[in-house]
Parts: structure tokens; C-alpha cells; sequence
DNA sequence: GGGACTAAGGTCAGTTAAGGTCAAAAGGTA
DNA sequence: TACCTTTTGACCTTAACTGACCTTAGTCCC
């Protein structure tokens, strides 16, 4: 069965796609209260699918009237590479976070899904297996030097 | 008698019949609970029975809601890919042996520039650092997984 | 303007629900 | 017996989820 966090993510892309823009306001109890769930559910799930890895901003503000605001950030090729590299340069790779950072690469029109698939393959276990001694650290640097490719000359 | 192990692998081949399509999400408790066995025998199943070997990919996820996936690679009846596979089965691959590897993939067509200079920062020193206790065989490993992943039916 | 009250959202530590790993015991078979 | 395959269980890691408590913003009343 999927999650609810999973449920609440298709949810609320949904909301996204309808909205033809790529901003919604919602509040925060009400979709708590759709999936009847808790609503630190919500930030849950804002802090794990719709960081800022996945392209998305979040804003929000307390009190009477407070809203969630969630929008999808657009960004040059080379703003969401440099951007990612830098995200890359401070932070360890576990393999779904790596994932989640190749499917935002696929749906800017940036890699192929071949090539994704060519990147899931070289981060995933079965390539690094579990001997190494930081398997996220070698994650990070593999995708680093990967994405660096395409910061070169012949790319542009 | 037949195995246990047998017994679910004959199981999870004929859900994947039934599924008409070539991949099918199970619980790893559940499938333990219909043959009464350890969750982690079904971990054996996967490892001895549905590896890249035998044209499987396994991917999971843990957590609540968590699953097993297994998707079905058709093999193509590539040589040159299955071959190159084999050798490197047995073989360690240092950076400019990989490299010549690659360069025959791309005269072969097999691999856009494009790919093949993002594999080449795979194996490159940047990515996999000095550090590692024994390169050669982590590059054979990734070179590996990235040529599998062109067995798979999408590609033929 | 300043409390007091109300209506939001935020945080974080702890619990629950998965799957992963590994070594050792058990079972088969040449 | 020696070797290989199965099977298990103890222990580990990761993801999902919750609830108690906190902070911020607006409203009403004096």
C-alpha cells in the first residue's frame, strides 16, 4: 500500500498541475484533515518531496490566515546544475536522495532517460556495494564529477 | 521436495506472469508470511535467484510503506555487450582500460559522446578519489552496473 | 498602544513499520 | 567427510508518522 506521505505528494502535485501555474497556497490542517493524518504529516512531506533538490520553494506563514505556499522553481541549465553541484558539494548522497535529484534532472529535459538510468546505475548498491567505507561521500563525488561533464564547453 | 526457496521463487515468477507487464511490487513480510518462512530467507530468494545474472533488477524501499520491487530485464542476444560483461567478470579495471572499453562502445554506436564522457567521469580519479581500498575493482563494479543497464528490454 | 485570546504553522524527539546484513546452524549430496 | 545450499535469528538502518510543545500573526477589547 502507498504511504500517505505518498498519497498526500501525488495530492498536492495534482494541485499543482490543475492550477496551471506552478504555485498553490493550501493550508495546512485542511489537508491534514483530507488524509486524516497529523499535521506535522504535512511538513514531513514537504521537507522530503519538495525540497529544494526537487525543484520546488516553500513558504509559508502562521498565524489567522496562514497558508502554506509551495511553488515549482524553473531555472536555467546551467543555474540548476551549479546549483545542484553546490548542493553536492556539502552534503552526502543516500541513494534516494540521489534518485530524487536524477528524476528533477529528467523532468527539466536535462538528462535522457537513458542517461538517467546510466547515473541510478553507477550510485546504486549493486555498483558500490557495501564494502566501500562512505558509500554516500563516493555517491556525492561520482554524481559531482557526472554532472560536471555537462558544464563543459561542448554542452553549452 | 523443493525448496522453500523453490517454492518462492516459482511464486514471484508467476506474479510477474500474471502482471502481465514486467515488474511487480511485494511486501518482504508478507511473501515470508505465505510461506512461513524468515523474512530474510526471501532476501535470499532475491539475491541467489533474481540478481542482474539471472535478467532481474531489484530495488526496495524501506520504512512504512516500504516494498520490494522486482522488474524483469529482457536480455539481448548482444554479444559484444554480454561479452564485454563477462571480461569484466573476471577483471580489474584500471582508468585507461576502461577508457579504451569505452571508446569501443562509442565506435561501435553502442554509446552516444555524450554518455561516454559521463561514464569516463565515473571512473575517473575525481570521482572515486584516492581513497578506496581497491579502485580498480570498484571501477569494474560501476562499468558493470552501467552496461547492464542497456540489457534492459527498453533499449533493444 | 498593549494585553489577552485565537488561529494558524514549526520543531523535534520518540515510536512504529518496514527492509538489510551477516554469521552461524541446519540440511543435502558427492 | 567435505562442500555447497538453505534457513534462521539477532541486530541494524531507513522511512513514515505522531504528539507535545513552541512561535508567529491577527483580532478584540480596554
Amino acid at each position: 500500500m502507498r504511504s500517505i506521505a505518498d498519497q498526500i505528494e501525488a495530492y498536492l502535485i495534482k494541485l499543482l498541475k490543475l492550477s496551471g501555474g506552478s504555485v498553490i497556497e493550501v493550508q495546512r490542517s485542511e489537508i491534514a484533515q483530507i488524509f486524516a493524518c497529523a499535521p506535522s504529516q504535512i511538513n514531513y512531506v514537504l521537507t522530503t518531496r519538495f525540497g529544494p533538490e526537487q525543484g520546488y520553494l516553500i513558504e509559508s506563514r502562521r498565524g489567522g490566515g496562514g497558508y502554506l505556499r509551495i511553488t515549482r522553481v524553473e531555472m536555467s541549465d546551467n543555474e540548476l546544475l551549479e546549483g545542484l553541484l553546490d548542493f553536492l558539494e556539502e552534503t552526502l548522497v543516500p541513494f534516494h536522495g540521489g534518485e530524487r535529484l536524477l528524476i528533477r534532472l529528467l523532468e527539466e529535459g536535462f538528462l535522457t532517460k537513458r542517461e538517467v538510468l546510466l547515473m541510478k546505475a553507477v550510485i546504486g548498491q549493486q555498483a558500490l556495494g557495501n564494502a566501500l567505507p562512505h558509500p554516500d561521500l563516493v555517491r556525492a563525488n561520482i554524481l559531482k564529477a557526472m554532472l560536471q561533464t555537462f558544464l563543459r564547453d561542448e554542452f553549452k
